[in-house]
DNA sequence: ATGTTC
């Protein structure tokens, strides 16, 4: 390990205050021994870095499924008191609102003869890759009510029913958010993108449910063992991107004028409170809406190839949950005893609010939130439920997924895409992609185990294992 | 992640 971190306990690491000058409170992490092989030491830094920042309390924190990113780790999770703290972009990351879904099916893995038609219909009815366009023509208003309204706009333009609303984190929409505050280039960005999938990590598949480890949670989450189960994972595209980028500009210049200091340009930020604060927490959940009804859309297009290809019923394809990587929230957490109002930076991290919190869905309270974990393509993705523990150790927070050990020109040097098309084939694991080279970048040898990151999780109580899913097919953007 | 270095 690296020198000046000690060790908490089996899975847990801290960065002492100290550990560089200026950090406000201390650093913790959770890995196992394993994952510690794999851990970047400018991630480390990343996390030290982020506990200097102005208002952030009890710790700055990171998931076992950390990396470097964009001056903040992803797999970061940080609170800021909401009189006197920050927030940062950098601390959300440029896809605002990436995120993930679970549908289930009442079909049997058998019942897909027509596998490869189905996942034909899909690749159809789904634009993806960089830069992908929709058939949709959303006028400048709808775009408005896109970003005000989140999944609600879709479904009141026929894409849904209302069950999806109550199943999504937030009810699928942020009412923080203002448009006033995204910019006439992100909304030309995102007009014709709505309905996309978008290209990278993000992923539709078919998957089955191979093993429940906790009967109640799952019966009460609507799912068995043998389902057929549909995962979305995807994001605000180049609308959240753009509004990434403005608000950086400006907060830059925030910075100086607020007097904060900082080790690292990346971390810009501007007080809660401030002008500027507000207007990047406004354009942000505007993009966050945006990827919130982004993500209901293409589950639309999803029911529409299902009900036609295999004769089942538009509302028979259930939405268990939808959950947020990358996005901050004013929440309400307890801390030494005293609930303090916050500023939650989640990046590359999931809410895992445990039973009874407020914002979980009425039919789940009594188990805690779902959290959905997609693995790598080609390997095990997870659903699991949140905790008290992580109220009171996270924030009510867990991990988002496997996180990169191979960059992407990396992996794209090392590995063939039509290789990892073939072996997953011969596994029964179809995949469609625009190009091969999209394949490469998202080989599962370019990331760490899912499952060791989860067991991590599980082990420290962050969230509870609820079931596995394993990929029959997938369509890579 | 991203009209993949406006």
């Amino acid at each position: 390990m690296i020198e000046g971190v000690v060790r908490k306990g089996e899975y847990e690491w801290e960065l002492p205050v100290g550990f560089i000058p200026g950090m406000h409170v201390p650093g913790r992490f959770f890995l196992s021994d394993e994952l510690t092989k794999t851990l970047e030491e400018g991630a480390l830094q990343q996390l030290a870095h982020v506990a200097t920042m102005p208002g952030i309390i009890h710790n700055s924190l990171a998931m076992p499924d950390i990396h470097w990113g964009y001056g903040f780790p992803i797999g970061g999770v940080a609170a800021f008191e909401y009189e006197t703290g920050v927030i940062s972009p950098g601390g959300v990351g440029f896809d605002i609102n990436c995120g993930v879904r679970l549908l289930t099916t009442p079909l049997k893995p058998s019942d897909l003869a027509q596998k490869k038609e189905i996942l034909d219909n899909l690749f159809d009815a789904v634009p993806v890759g960089v830069g992908a366009r929709s058939s949709l023509r959303l006028s400048e208003k709808q775009l408005e009510k896109m970003m005000t309204d989140g999944a609600r706009f879709a479904v009141a333009e026929g894409y849904g029913n209302s069950d999806d609303i109550t199943h999504c984190e937030e009810q699928g929409r942020m009412k923080e958010a203002d448009p006033a505050h995204v910019s006439r280039k992100a909304r030309s960005r995102g007009v014709p993108q709505s309905g996309t999938l978008g290209a990278g990590n993000h992923f539709l598949e078919i998957q089955v449910v191979e093993e429940i480890y906790d009967e109640e949670a799952a019966r009460t989450f609507g799912v068995e063992q043998g389902q057929v189960c549909m995962m979305v994972h995807c994001g605000s595209r180049g609308l959240g991107h753009q509004v990434c980028t403005d608000h950086l500009q400006v907060l830059e210049h925030a910075v100086s004028k607020y007097h904060i200091q900082l080790p690292d340009k990346q971390l810009a930020c501007a007080p809660l409170t401030s002008p500027e604060g507000k207007a990047y927490f406004g354009g942000m959940a505007a993009a966050a809406n945006y990827a919130w009804a982004n993500r209901q859309i293409i589950t639309h297009q999803i029911r529409s190839v299902l009900t036609r290809m295999s004769g089942i019923g538009y509302d028979d394809i259930r939405l268990v949950y939808d959950v947020a990587h990358n996005v901050a929230k004013i929440e309400e957490h307890e801390i030494d005893g005293k609930t303090r109002k916050v500023c939650v930076h989640r990046k590359g991290a999931t809410r895992a609010f445990g039973p009874k919190c407020p914002d979980v869905p009425a039919d789940y309270t009594h188990v805690g939130q779902p959290v959905i974990i997609p693995g790598s393509m080609g390997s095990s993705s997870y659903l699991l439920k949140g905790t008290d523990v992580a109220m009171n150790r996270t924030f009510g927070s867990t991990c988002h997924g496997a996180g990169r050990v191979l960059s992407r020109s990396q992996a794209k040097k090392k590995i063939q895409g039509k290789n990892i098309r073939e072996t997953l084939g011969r596994a029964g694991i179809m995949v469609k992609a625009p190009h091969d080279g999209a394949i490469a970048e998202e080989a599962p040898d370019a990331y760490k185990s899912s499952s060791e990151v989860v067991s991590v999780v599980h082990n420290l109580g962050l969230s509870r294992l609820v079931a596995r899913l394993e990929p029959l097919g997938v369509i890579k953007g």
